[in-house]
DNA sequence: TTCCGACAGTGGGGTCGCAAT
DNA sequence: ATTGCGACCCCACTATCGGAA
């Protein structure tokens, strides 16, 4: 198959709105790949590489050849292309890179060389991702679409079973769960307080610490052991202590799920920027980073993951001692839930999880199962400066910088930006009030604005910077609504912002 | 007809590893 | 030694489609 063909359906997608639509062009595609080209055709049309990194970025691909006037690229030669880039390493490596860049993007139209540089930067923007492929996949084979996402569950990825779908149902049915081969994690969506979540979920549930660390995966088969990450990055290596705790749990096979965190001497956890430290270190060492275990997903030789929760927990509680579990209550009382999170923040965690007990474990279904509750900061801060959007948000002024007080020189400190939070209507608002508080100075991204309008954020809290000028960022900053009722000179001050570390 | 679940898009800060400077 | 890029850890929220109610 040619790339060019691919990068008309991808253009095809991009056009229409429709889900439909998309899903039908991209089944279409798939069903004109030859079988060695599948996988291939599959992953480019959910927008992303095979290659897991390639070295390559935005910056990597800011200059580029001219285009070719002529298609020629086949799919299987821009793999082959970045199954060599990916093996590059070394002194060299760079500059054999942008040969190799210049090589590829040389044969490409440019149609081509657009889509290739977004799907090396994750940007292709066509409103499908690996959901409406499984979609598109279930339709092209005619197998129905729970076959094919259950599969991909336990495979780990959708591509892995692009192959099975169109040899039929039974041929996805065979896909178990393997130990050893990480599968796709189980999401949870959030409610604002513990009450709707218990509503919302129903019945009986069971309500889980929920701790500020790495989602951890762990596979173990007799004395092999697999820790994997969120994304199913295998960082076995740099968790030895969880190795070893799972080695010595009374078992020969089992699959568990839960959080690694560094706890500190007090018992209470330490803040996510240390354990974030720990875990990306391959060879340092640190504090230590310790695992709690929520789920368990396979034992001795059962696979436990079409049992309701309830099931799965008792088998978790006999197998794995109380302190490496994530502490938990079950009940169907709002109200004994909502005590046990309150106890839970006082000793340091983050939130609750709050889990229907007779729910099966389902990956990509957020929403259903599982439901977070974390609390709510606010701040006032003022609006330092704006970025001009990109995409959908193109011709609007979108992220904005973010600022507190700063009592002795009457100033502001800038502690982070946010985007978020923002509807069509508040981005065409600011849009306008920004373009008129702008001040010179823009270069043509950042647009400096005066520093008089309020705006109220909410965040999850803040966290030591070495960015910002006040040593403090924000995490997870959205905003609530504008303030005009607030004058600058009464936003919340940087001493307030700072003090919300120690918290 | 209205409601709501699922999905994609738009990016945020921090940390490490690695190659180049 | 320092710098810049790429990769990946944590993540919130809105708009929209299309099936459910």
């Amino acid at each position: 198959m040619l790339l060019a063909d691919l990068v008309a359906t991808s253009a095809a997608v991009a056009a229409t709105r429709s889900r439909k639509a998309k899903t039908a062009a991209i089944a279409e595609r798939l069903a004109q790949a030859d079988p060695a080209e599948l996988e291939v055709v599959t992953s480019y049309l959910a927008g992303s590489l095979r290659q897991r990194r390639t070295g390559l970025g935005w910056r990597s691909l800011a200059t580029l050849p001219a285009a070719a006037a002529e298609p020629s690229l086949t799919v299987l030669e821009v793999d082959a292309a970045f199954r060599r880039m990916q093996a590059l390493s070394g002194p060299g490596s760079a500059a054999a890179r942008t040969a190799a860049v210049g090589e590829l993007f040389r044969r490409a139209t440019p149609d081509e060389q657009g889509w290739l540089r977004g799907v090396v930067t994750g940007e292709v923007r066509q409103g499908a991702l690996d959901s409406l492929v499984q979609e598109a996949l279930a339709l092209a084979a005619g197998v129905p679409l729970a076959d094919v996402r259950r599969a991909a569950m336990l495979a780990g990825s959708t591509v892995a079973v692009a192959a099975r779908a169109f040899a039929g149902s039974d041929a996805l049915a065979e896909v178990g769960l393997e130990v050893g081969r990480p599968v796709l994690p189980m999401l949870a969506s959030s409610a604002p307080t513990v009450a709707e979540a218990v509503a919302k979920v129903g019945g009986r549930v069971a309500v889980d610490t929920k701790l500020d660390g790495i989602r951890i995966q762990v596979h173990r088969d007799g004395d092999e052991v697999v820790v994997a990450t969120r994304t199913l990055d295998d960082i076995t290596g740099r968790l030895p202590q969880v190795v070893d705790l799972v080695r010595s749990l009374p078992a020969e096979r089992l699959v568990l799920d839960g959080e690694a965190i560094s706890i500190g001497d007090d018992g209470r956890p330490r803040p996510f920027q240390e354990t974030a430290s720990r875990t990306a270190t391959r060879t340092g060492v640190g504090t230590h980073v310790s695992a709690y275990f929520f789920d368990l997903l396979h034992l001795d030789g059962r696979d436990l993951l079409d049992q309701p929760l309830a099931e799965r927990l008792a088998a978790l509680d006999a197998l794995v001692p109380e302190p490496h579990r994530v502490a938990r209550v079950m009940t169907e009382d709002a109200d004994e839930a909502a005590a046990f999170a309150a106890r839970v923040l006082e000793s340091g965690h983050e939130g609750v999880v709050v889990k229907s007990l007779a729910a099966p474990w389902e990956a990509g279904r957020r929403g259903a199962g599982w439901i977070k509750v974390k609390p709510v900061h606010t701040l006032d801060l003022v609006v330092l400066a704006v970025e001009w959007g990109s995409g959908r948000r193109r011709g609007w002024l979108s992220n904005i910088h973010l600022g507190a007080r700063d009592p002795e020189t009457g100033g502001f400190v800038m502690l982070g930006k946010t985007f978020k939070g923002m509807t069509d209507e508040m981005l065409r608002w600011q849009t306008e009030r920004f373009t008129e508080l702008a001040v010179d100075g823009t270069d043509g991204w950042v647009v400096p604005v005066r520093p008089e309008q309020v705006v109220e954020i909410a965040l999850d809290g803040v966290q030591r910077s070495t960015t910002y000028p006040g040593g403090v960022a924000l995490r997870f900053a959205r905003v609530l609504r504008y303030r005009d009722d607030k004058p600058p000179h009464e936003v919340d001050t940087i001493g307030t912002v700072q003090a919300m570390l120690g918290g």
